[in-house]
DNA sequence: GCGTTATCGTTCGACATCGAATGAATTACC
DNA sequence: GGTAATTCATTCGATGTCGAACGATAACGC
């Protein structure tokens, strides 16, 4: 196999280890860094925009997707949701048709705080990538997606059928 | 600006976004993919493996240094060694010719335990990374680092002097 | 049709994490 | 040299997050 050095006695991968720490590590301080600079103003976190970012990308969405779409646990989106309804950012209905789904929205000042969130952090998203060159960016971006991809076909054949 | 495109009338770059949030993504699968996987027989997370592993890399370690390496708030780390120190897998001592600071290093079982573990987080690393290229992972590491030190300068800059 | 399963969202209890306050130890200042 | 300011690690209170348990709704089997 490719990349293998031996440390102390052990047959350690280098390069795997290094950018599964550096991805972790840049992921922490990404999320420190927008919500001290930008969430803070708008009291939210990362969860809470990104789940009002989905309902402005996406629509109305149901409860589960949107779970999915955010990357948290259902239970958390509930409280999540509570919190965005009783600021009246959201909305929440039963779908009449199947009456076990709710569907949530963005109320009309829901709308108004992403909009004016989002131009902020797209801005400073594209400040921190900015020693990048495009094509460093793209390589970067393919290369976790394919990280990605491998981890669900792992835990999704090891969990399910 | 390059890779600007205009959606729903707002300028919007793509590419830094697509970028910023795979890491994020990818993060949070790594994360509980190892916690699952590998982690969970030895009853620990994230922080506590990494705060092992910090141990087993650099030997004794000042615990304000120590809580920087492994990406935790010093409160965290607090918590983290109380744990750790319960189950007799680290010691702490205050050094005595500087009686603020407390010193912390493994004990014989704390080593027997990461050295254990981490070829099996090792070999894990190099699974997920098993669809990229030696180049692609040099270059997403790479990419990646540019960005945390872009990041760390500008929050350096921002807060302090 | 009616009980059994399966699938929703929510609630609840446990816990990881953080920031601010605290106390101990050291340094700086006059 | 004694007081003030600084710098540690720890504790404490608040909160974000998760998994398991729960109740409601729908689909399935016979």
């Amino acid at each position: 196999m490719l990349g293998e050095k031996r440390v102390a006695g052990l047959r350690v991968n280098l390069e795997s280890m290094a950018l599964v720490s550096n991805i972790h590590r840049a992921s922490g301080f990404i999320r420190d860094h927008f919500e001290r600079a930008i969430l803070k103003d708008a009291d939210l976190h990362w969860s809470a925009f990104v789940t009002l970012w989905c309902l402005w990308i996406y629509g109305e969405l149901e409860t589960r997707r949107l779970a999915a779409e955010a990357g948290v646990a259902k239970s958390t989106l509930s409280s999540i949701l509570n919190m965005l309804e009783a600021r009246k950012l959201v909305r929440r209905r039963t779908n009449e048709l199947e009456r076990r789904l709710v569907i949530v929205n963005l109320t009309a000042s829901g709308a108004e705080v992403i909009s004016g969130l989002f131009p902020k952090f797209n801005a400073e998203e594209t400040r921190i990538v900015e020693r990048l060159s495009p094509k460093q960016i793209q390589a970067a971006t393919e290369a976790i997606r394919l990280i990605l991809a491998t981890i669900i076909e792992l835990d999704g054949i090891a969990e399910d059928e």
